[in-house]
DNA sequence: GCGACAG
DNA sequence: ATCTTGTCGC
């Protein structure tokens, strides 16, 4: 897909932070009137401890069947620091991605909006693509929010410690775990929940990213390091 | 200073 | 994320 370049990504801990905060103003969440006919999943896995193995599912919606994939191994520069994740991962994430078809809207395996600085994985890579962005992640990350109810769809707020609304806690499958969703950028927070339950099946986590994920592991294996 | 902390 | 098999419970 199309892929624009912001910035470079070979930057200290504080330029980085400095990025998210000029970065954060260009996102925007809005009701976009989108109809998908084809949405990707991303996710990694790492062969070795600096090898990163992204993976860039493509499926097709709403039936979710699985039409292709792309994949880019690269090496990964930084450590993991909870707030930075996008700088860890997103030049390996970047590259699949430019190895992948275009398509109409992209998951991730992180938070969106629900992120200190308003600028998690899903929005910061949101912002190099020309397509709306939706982050899926298991665990919070910041701010607080309730159990939602016990039942496919239930949802609870996820609030900012100011009381300002930046994600949903939703239960994707009866009975378990709930996921945290939260848009990138080029929708709704409305919109970014809606996607993501029709994006889910039978399973906890949405489609694209869970098939993104199994793939990963797979190729790993068959990596012979 | 203490606790929290995506993948 | 990663190191790792079986096993308890709905």
């Amino acid at each position: 897909m199309k892929i624009k370049d912001l910035h470079s990504w070979n930057v200290g801990r504080s330029e980085a932070i400095e990025i998210q905060r000029l970065l954060r103003e260009n996102i925007l969440i809005k009701e976009n009137p989108i109809r998908p006919s084809l949405v990707a999943g991303v996710d990694l896995s790492f062969p070795d401890k600096n090898i990163g193995l992204a993976v860039v599912t493509v499926l097709n919606f709403p039936e979710l069947e699985l039409m292709q994939y792309s994949y880019h191994v690269g090496i990964i520069e930084r450590p993991y620091i909870p707030g930075l994740l996008s700088f860890r991962e997103g030049p390996v994430i970047i590259e699949a991605l430019k190895n992948t078809p275009e398509v109409d809207l992209v998951f991730f395996d992180g938070h969106g909006t629900a992120h200190p600085r308003g600028l998690g994985i899903a929005s910061h890579i949101g912002l190099f693509l020309e397509v709306p962005t939706i982050g899926v992640a298991k665990k919070l990350l910041y701010g607080k929010c309730d159990l939602p109810g016990n039942s496919r769809g239930d949802i609870s707020p996820i609030l900012s410690p100011a009381g300002e609304l930046i994600g949903y806690s939703l239960r994707t499958k009866p009975k378990v775990k709930p996921v945290y969703v939260s848009p990138g950028n080029g929708l709704s927070m409305k919109q970014a929940l809606e996607f993501s339950l029709k994006a889910t099946g039978i399973y906890r986590l949405p489609e694209p990213t869970r098939q993104a994920h199994i793939l990963s592991q797979k190729l790993k294996g068959q990596l012979n390091l």
